[in-house]
DNA sequence: GAACACTAAATGCATATGCATGAAATGGTC
DNA sequence: GACCATTTCATGCATATGCATTTAGTGTTC
């Protein structure tokens, strides 16, 4: 019944543990080298920049970024205190809130994609091929979770999210 | 200076941090509904169990489970505390002091390989031919990590590290 | 419109983590 | 052996996270 995997697999489940660890903290260290906040942080960012009117619902927010739902609480909470975003009364719903990026929210992403891209460049972009990029993307896919098509990713000029 | 990653590579970070955490998930949810530990303590207790006379320093300890200093040292404090592991004090160095695990340590280790491995192959070996899985460990080498070779994974019957 | 089940968001509390620092021992170097 | 840099491990403190619960509003059913 509990079948075991077989080495491969083992090995593999290593890998994306050790690896991802590895490469998701160095790219961290990076960002916080150049003095900006959390990747988190611009993953929000990043999010409500994309929506119409720079605004979204918290739940929508959630939903996106695949964290509970305290978490995007108090990351909202973080953003509105550094003056990022602010919170604006939903009048369709009045359990809800809009959460709307600022100019200063806007800037900031900006800035953190220049040095999130370079990280990424050094991290990932330097140590493979594009072609194997494509198939690690391939192999990945298989594991589970749809991130969309590479091809959409291309669109998105201004950044990526993480996470 | 700051070249741009390509698209591939960015949909290739994107993919490793999104499918990573999300079987990285899948597999603690798995274990902590089975009513086991984190999976950080099954690591520690393999490396101890793996070490000559089950005992290690926590230097060491600390080395190979990549972890912080002061996590290794909360670690062991926990284990002890729930009698997987006792500290015994170093001889050669007044410093320092072994770490060293119980049968019930060995037990909990045992017990544990059983759910995680089960794990490992429901949430990635029944996902990827052991052909792909090769190749995907060889992808996710070139990012960086020495995880040591496949082959010396399958010499370890009784569990693999994860992180 | 009263009752109920459900959704949106915040928060209290326990635990975990990161960071810096402390305390004890070691190992040179002079 | 006094001095000092280094190593080993623990810990105080601030912050972050997870979990469960609360508060408030919605919408449905009768």
């Amino acid at each position: 019944m509990k079948r075991k995997p077989s080495t491969e697999a083992t090995a593999a489940w290593i890998r994306l543990m050790r690896v991802q660890s590895r490469v998701l903290d160095a790219v961290e260290q990076d960002m916080k080298k150049a003095g900006f906040p959390p990747l988190a942080w611009y993953d929000a960012l990043l999010e409500l920049s994309r929506a119409p009117s720079g605004e979204m619902r918290p739940v929508e927010l959630e939903k996106q970024m695949l964290i509970p739902q305290y978490s995007t609480s108090r990351l909202i909470d973080r953003l509105v205190d550094e003056g990022l975003a602010v919170r604006r009364e939903c009048k369709m719903d009045k359990r809800g809130q809009f959460v709307e990026i600022t100019e200063a929210g806007r800037e900031l992403q900006k800035k953190m994609w220049g040095a999130y891209s370079a990280a990424i460049e050094k991290h990932v972009g330097s140590k493979l091929s594009d072609a194997d990029a494509l198939k690690l993307c391939g192999l990945l896919d298989r594991l589970g979770c749809s991130c969309g098509d590479v091809k959409a990713a291309a669109a998105a000029k201004e950044g990526v999210p993480a996470r």
